[in-house]
DNA sequence: GTGAAAGCGCTAACAC
DNA sequence: GTGTTAGCGCTTTCAC
């Protein structure tokens, strides 16, 4: 075969390029560059022929060359610890529904990947080929969140609030919502509430704590340590968390769990002591992912608005990319009760 | 300000490259990329004075310059309908733990972001970044599938097996699976049957209900039209489709529900004409998703391991890469009846 | 064993 | 308005 043939045979291989385009349209390659990015000062006619030829070759740019070349790629990466919880999927959601709107693509990292090389995980993803990182991690991402800040590589922190660091995030109001609940839970009657922790490296565990602490102050019930058990928020632990409360010389008439996983934990243990919910003990859950509705009883909870939390940090982040200087910002939005059907008043004793 | 000034602005600014390393090691560039790639003919000596320097520079690799120069990007990308079913949750779990292991990275595309511009969106993913493709779409795909096939772009389906294309692909065994249920139900004494189909464009509803009707014509039970109604995968239509059979002047005794958000939807309208389950009505999903052991009662289903078809869709998509002669396979895994506490024996009547 | 050099496909200065 | 040209950071022949 000579050369001719073997040249042709490569390039059936290859996708179509600026080039071919450029060649098919009569006009050098700047130019099929400049029609296919908007620039304004191109004759009519020109744009068209390119706009024609790109077209019918069906001329697809390559994102990797665009980026190298133009120094962005419009892909935005997410990182997440994982998938199994439908709380992420609620976040991913709003921030994929935002980034569409905004033409960026999204590239998903999982943490549970790389455990223990993540400062140079993060580093990777940030040199690499996303603009910008939205980070969902449960732990507290100190060391790697000084890189991203150092290359003040844009990033926002998505409901993980405790770092000083001077990023930009979202998160909501877990203090109020917990108070909230508790409140709730007082005005129903209930004096002997039990709490079931998040996992306490995470500010939002600790202020749910906090607000659920200071709706018993406020309501001159006293705080019990021993109504307080650990979880992680995870299911499990809100099952055996419960098993603790429920088996206690005095058990709590009502117990407010840190999320609604660990809510559906409690059901269980509370179900194998063969207790009813709401008749026996009122529950009440903190996030309001998809299942809490459809679980029985209809799980009372703090609604955090996840998807909408997932969209404002894209937004965010999206300014960020935009503007670099733009100061961190932080935006923390609103959580809201839900009443379904797993509270009740507290029966008349007796 | 002098150009030398403004040079070392400008790198103040860059990410260390593969020069840099170069020149702090001695060695010309190409050497590194040698070192960086791990291959083996070059001096020991050599070799660590490179990674030496690339560790202290703080040195990482560009992804789109090299996957420009090299011509792949380990980069899958994933394109699903949505994010708002644990269904496909559970699949990008799968698809994502066979990544790691494969030092892939994950790239998330949702059709709903395009509708209409399918066609030329898969072209895109396909010619841009990734070095493959896997696809969760619920709708027939068979315009781009052309197109990724013309191009012999790796790809391979996942659930979605009506496409008489040359496509790799992994499902499950949707006609066994529906069999298995329904003749579970007829082995507790159910004769009224129902069934709430899946979305009929999809190949796995189908056989559902092709399922569901063998295994009743193999009792001698005859098929009702009456007794089946539309559905289309989501929690809605399983509440609606639920009403009606319920309504029924002769209601079935237990309802086979295509999958178990549409079971969500049955167990709604169940409660809702104060009937329980399995008491007054038995049922049963398909898929199996996280939820269906929480909700109360706790779900019979028909288990599709959906985090394996996602594992087993990767290594096949991976297979495909490093060996594109390959011919498509088909991989097809096993459902499995998982019976918990949503179906009872019919009650004598009387 | 290692260096030099030619691209990968594109953007963005800079000419004309 | 449009063409020319220099890279972006890297892989990969091809020399030596």
């Amino acid at each position: 075969m000579n050369e001719i043939d073997n040249d042709s045979f490569q390039k059936s291989h290859k996708n179509v390029t600026i080039i071919d385009v450029a060649r098919a349209s009569g006009v050098s390659y700047s130019t099929v560059s400049r029609v296919l990015n908007g620039y304004e000062f191109v004759k009519e006619d020109t744009r068209q022929r390119v706009l024609e030829a790109a077209e019918k070759l069906g001329y697809v740019a390559n994102l990797q060359a665009r980026s190298l070349a133009g120094g962005h790629s419009n892909i935005i990466g997410v990182l997440v610890p994982g998938l199994d919880n439908s709380y992420i999927g609620e976040i991913i959601r709003g921030v994929d529904e935002e980034l569409a709107r905004a033409n960026y693509d999204l590239m998903l990292y999982t943490t549970h990947r790389q455990r223990g090389h993540e400062q140079r995980y993060v580093n990777t993803i940030a040199n690499g080929l996303t603009d910008g990182l939205l980070l969902v991690v449960p732990e507290v991402p100190t060391d790697y969140l000084k890189a991203l800040s150092e290359k003040s590589f844009p990033h926002v922190l998505i409901d993980q609030s405790n770092v000083r660091d001077s990023s930009s995030m979202v998160d909501s109001t877990n203090w109020q919502g917990a108070y909230d609940a508790t409140r709730y839970l007082i005005e129903l009657g209930h004096r002997r509430i039990g709490f079931i922790t998040g996992m306490m490296e995470l500010s939002s565990a600790g202020e749910r704590l906090d607000g659920y602490r200071a709706a018993l102050t406020d309501h001159s019930i006293p705080f019990l340590p021993e109504l307080v058990a650990p979880g992680d928020f995870w299911q499990r632990s809100g099952h055996k968390s419960g098993l603790q409360l429920l088996d206690l010389p005095a058990p709590p008439t009502a117990i407010f769990a840190s999320n609604d996983l660990m809510a559906f934990g409690l059901m269980e243990a509370i179900r194998e002591r063969n207790l009813s919910v709401p008749e026996d003990i009122s529950i009440v859950g903190f996030d309001d992912i998809p299942q809490s509705s459809i679980v029985y009883p209809p799980l009372t909870t703090v609604r955090q608005p996840l998807d909408q939390m997932g969209r404002v940090a894209a937004r965010l982040l999206l300014e960020q990319i935009e503007n670099p200087d733009r100061p961190p910002r932080r935006v923390t939005l609103a959580t809201q009760l839900i009443i379904r059907e797993s509270c009740a008043a507290l029966k008349e004793r007796g």
